[in-house]
DNA sequence: TGTCCGATTGGT
DNA sequence: CCAATCGGACAG
């Protein structure tokens, strides 16, 4: 069943746990493409030194991650791929979730067509690759997660869980090693596996 | 207006 | 290891 708005006001690290196992699901004009959330980081808010939101800066791009939890955060990195983000918490707190990775479920052929590669293992497993797998670009901007283009489902699964240091957030200072990167044990479909602590 | 750089990816 | 590629953040 599709998550309810209230799941989304827990905090970043509660829900970037509680994604794990969940199936992200999209849907337009080519078709619907699910997948298991198997990678996440949690971004905790002004605090937190690797988050978009450090320091309590509020920006255009970030505008996002201050709305209460439960609406879509997406911007675009290196001036070519977009990253998807969950916004979660009270209005304010500006923290968010970054899905890292899936291991693609149902609209597999879609994915391929987006991705223009044909290894199930490559179609998701990093934030670039999964966006551009699910059709998530920049007019996801803000979207709700209870609306009918973008959702996320619990299918009744509990995995276990691995905590381990983000990527690439080396100018974070000591937020660079917390273990706020979340997988699923074992799962052959997350993004590196050489950085697991 | 100008400069710097990234919550990445894919090819050497 | 390294280039691609450009919007956004910030200094001036």
């Amino acid at each position: 069943m599709k998550l309810s708005l209230d799941f989304y006001k827990n905090d970043a690290e509660t829900v970037a746990k509680a994604l794990l196992g969940k199936v992200l699901v999209t849907k337009s004009g080519e078709g619907v493409t699910k997948g298991v959330i198997v990678e996440t980081e949690a971004y905790i808010g002004p605090e937190d030194l690797a988050a978009h939101t450090a320091g309590g800066r509020r920006t255009a791009r970030n505008e996002a991650m201050y709305r209460p939890g439960g609406c879509v955060y997406v911007y675009t990195i290196y001036g070519m791929h977009t990253c998807f983000n969950v916004v979660t918490g009270e209005e304010g707190s500006g923290q968010a979730v970054l899905v890292r990775a899936l291991e693609p479920l149902e609209g597999i052929e879609l994915m391929r067509k987006r991705r223009g590669v044909s290894d199930i293992k490559n179609l998701a497993s990093g934030p670039g690759k999964l966006c551009a797998a699910m059709g998530i670009d920049k007019s996801f901007y803000g979207e709700s997660l209870a609306g009918s283009r973008i959702w996320i489902e619990d299918i009744g699964t509990s995995p276990e869980i691995v905590a381990s240091k983000r990527i690439n957030v080396d100018y974070a200072g000591e937020w660079t090693d917390k273990l706020l990167r979340f997988t699923i044990k074992d799962s052959p479909f997350v993004s590196v596996r050489r950085f697991m602590v």
